[in-house]
RNA sequence: GCCACCGUAGCUCAGUCGGUGGAGCGCCACCUUGGUAAGGUGGAGGUCGCGGGUUCGAUUCCCGCCGGUGGCUCCA
């Protein structure tokens, strides 16, 4: 039911012609209610069950603007999903009554009348207002989470396997960690200022908004673009190395489906619906449901348990809402490294789980995220813990620090035992990157099974894993470090085999530009990113320019090092040094030893790049 | 979704108490041929976010929308 309020100094209507034969009938075409609460109403599909709870909504509003006198205006243009007539009347009637019972003065304007109305609005804050009374679905969904937040424990675990309580932790060497629970617990923010990430993801040209699109859609510049393949590159051959299968699934779904139905109305997030002419279909917000049913049609054996199915799910959607989108730490469209695990039973749950905790942590590792970059949390329910306590101890033993735990009496959601890496950032926001969850709920509600030595149908348990978190997550997590770095008197910087231009080139004269291209050509075919500086520039200049894009290797070519055939290299955050060229050949063997590569995402002459910014 | 602030050249921003606008950087041309974080001179470039309204006249005032940022709410 949609409801729109307007607290009026009187409102005038006269019923014209009926607008449907099953018009009610009326006796006075004409009436006039002076210092009136109106409620424009839209009867939507299912509403006869929302009767109290819009009669509560209705007295609320009431209450707030002190009116005694309350108009009730049927009024179908404020919803698209209406109600049949019959039902519609029914729940109109209904509301009159109930409203009359709670000692309020009732009108009602004649149901399915095209209408002449005037009204005038008192116009003070509360005199508008507009509201959406919501299914009892979603109303139980949300006791459901009062009652998770009631029978909620939190806890610093240290590296004995102690709990202590989060207020009294001892939190002197782990400040990230405080503000980590803070924020989890809390939910405090105090940030007012832009990310820093942000301004870096401009400036670096590696991503920006696109006003074309809607919000938290953003657009890639050629350098953004190869630091997100590196990245997916990387994670791919991660977990296919650790054995998953890759495979691609449809981006949106039918609405209507029964098993995604049941599982987007335990989770009523905001989803991005798309129109197929009359039928409706959501964008996914994982990769969950394409991977599930894909399994629920396979034939699996326990032989070939554990069984992993990984998707790179680029996009998925999720319509965050405004005020919360920010840069690139929270999008509406992102990629999500998705991979899903079915175990026979909990020990091999928990064996996966284990393996796949410490895939993350070397994922994170070789984007430049240490142990001590990011906050550790393990959530889990009472029992999981009563039965695997020495379980737990191992996984905060593998970060060697303390780690936020959460407990629940009971267990709300679909799995029982979930890990996150948090990054907090320089305002003290915390966004999740890897993470695993056991499921316990979506094989049988998806029909995944799988058959046991007896040739029995059995669940499996599911793990979802996503072992970096959201590609652009990623980014703006690599972009906040260096910002940290910087702060600290640090020169920021990528990864070396991230970096998009690894070496840069600069002749000190336009008679070296020559040379300066030879040696460009020794360094690209053994596959590293290098471009040179051909324009008409001072040398101060154009190292300015390098240090500005935090090109790791700056390479100043003239008569000096083409006479004793050297290379003199400006290494990062670590002075000029003379070296033969095989010399930084091997120093960038070793920086990008088993990383994906690719090459330059731009021309190789400066001279011959746009600026995208 | 609600509230607040913001939107002026490609970028960062100044300005107009209502009379169609500036700087630095970038871009283009010329000079300069350079040695580890900015060489010099000149030029081009604007529907002042979009749409309405008020006004003789709106970039400026008012309303709506779009976009950005922050707060609240929310975050599978």
């Amino acid at each position: 039911m949609r409801v729109l309020f307007i607290h009026a100094d009187y409102i005038e209507f006269e019923a014209k012609s009926k607008a449907m034969k099953a018009a009610e009938e009326i006796e006075r075409k004409r009436e006039r209610y002076e210092e009136c609460l109106v409620a424009f109403i839209s009867v939507e599909e299912g509403d006869s069950s929302l009767l109290h709870k819009a009669v509560d909504e209705i007295e609320d509003v009431a209450k707030k603007v002190n009116a005694e006198r309350i108009v009730l205006y049927p009024y179908a243009h404020l919803s698209s999903n209406l109600a049949g007539a019959s039902e519609a009347m029914d729940v109109l009637r209904n509301l009159e009554e109930e409203m009359k019972k709670r000692g309020y003065e009732v009108h009602r304007a004649p149901f399915g009348w095209y209408k002449s109305f005037v009204i005038s609005c008192k116009g003070h804050p509360l005199s508008e207002l507009s509201k959406e009374i919501k299914s009892e679905e979603k109303e139980e969904e949300s006791e459901a989470l009062k009652a998770e937040k009631r029978t909620t424990y939190w806890y610093i675990m240290d590296t004995d396997g102690n709990l202590h309580s989060v207020e009294e932790f001892d939190y002197r060497d782990y400040p990230n960690l405080k503000k980590f629970a803070d924020y989890e617990i809390s939910g405090s923010r105090a940030a007012k200022e832009i990310p820093p990430h942000v301004k870096l993801m401009q400036s670096l040209e590696i991503a920006d908004y696109e006003p074309g699109s809607d919000s938290g859609n953003m657009r890639y510049y050629p350098k953004g673009k190869l630091i997100k393949a590196l990245i997916e590159e990387y994670v791919e051959s991660r977990v296919l190395d650790y054995g998953a299968m890759q495979v691609e699934t449809p981006i949106m779904y039918d609405y209507e489906h029964p098993s995604l139905k049941s599982y987007l109305n335990r989770f009523p997030a905001r989803q991005y619906i798309v129109l197929s002419g009359r039928d409706k279909y959501f964008l996914r917000f994982a990769a969950c449901f394409g991977q599930f049913l894909m399994m629920h049609d396979a034939t699996i054996s326990y032989k070939n348990l554990p069984l992993k199915i990984y998707e790179l799910a680029k996009y998925s959607f999720r319509r965050e809402q405004k005020g919360e989108l920010s840069g690139l730490r929270r999008l509406r469209a992102f990629t999500m490294p998705d991979m899903h695990t079915l175990a026979r039973d909990l020990r091999e749950a928990m064996e996966e789980f284990k393996k796949q905790y410490e895939m993350a942590i070397e994922v994170l590792r070789d984007f430049g995220l240490s142990l001590g970059d990011y906050e550790v949390a393990i959530r889990f329910t009472r029992d999981f813990y009563e039965e695997n306590k020495e379980f737990i101890k191992e996984l905060v033993r593998l970060v060697d620090r303390p780690v936020l735990i959460q407990m629940w009496d009971e267990r709300f959601f679909y799995f029982v035992l979930k890990f996150e890496f948090n990054f907090v950032d320089s305002l003290n926001k915390a966004a999740a990157l890897s993470t695993v969850q056991i499921d316990v709920e979506n094989a049988e509600r998806y029909g995944i099974t799988y058959y046991d030595e007896n040739g029995e149908e059995k669940y499996p348990y599911i793990l979802h894993c996503s072992p970096s978190g959201a590609v652009e997550r990623v980014i703006y997590a690599m972009l906040e470090k260096a910002d940290m770095d910087a702060k600290k008197g640090k020169k920021p910087m990528l990864p070396v085999w991230l970096s998009p231009t690894q070496i840069r080139i600069i002749p000190v004269r336009d008679e070296f530009t020559g040379c300066a291209i030879q040696e460009m050509d020794y360094f690209a075919k053994e596959g590293f990113r290098v471009d040179v500086d051909d324009r008409d520039l001072t040398v101060s200049r154009k190292i300015r320019d390098a240090e500005k894009e935090w090109i790791p290797y700056i390479v100043v070519m003239g008569e000096k090092e083409k006479e004793r055939d050297i290379l003199t290299v400006r290494i990062r955050g670590d002075g000029v040094k003379e070296m033969k060229r095989e010399e930084l050949l091997e120093i960038l063997r070793n920086e990008t030893e088993g990383k994906p590569k690719r090459r330059l995402p731009l021309p190789p002459l400066l001279s011959e790049r746009p600026r995208f910014r």
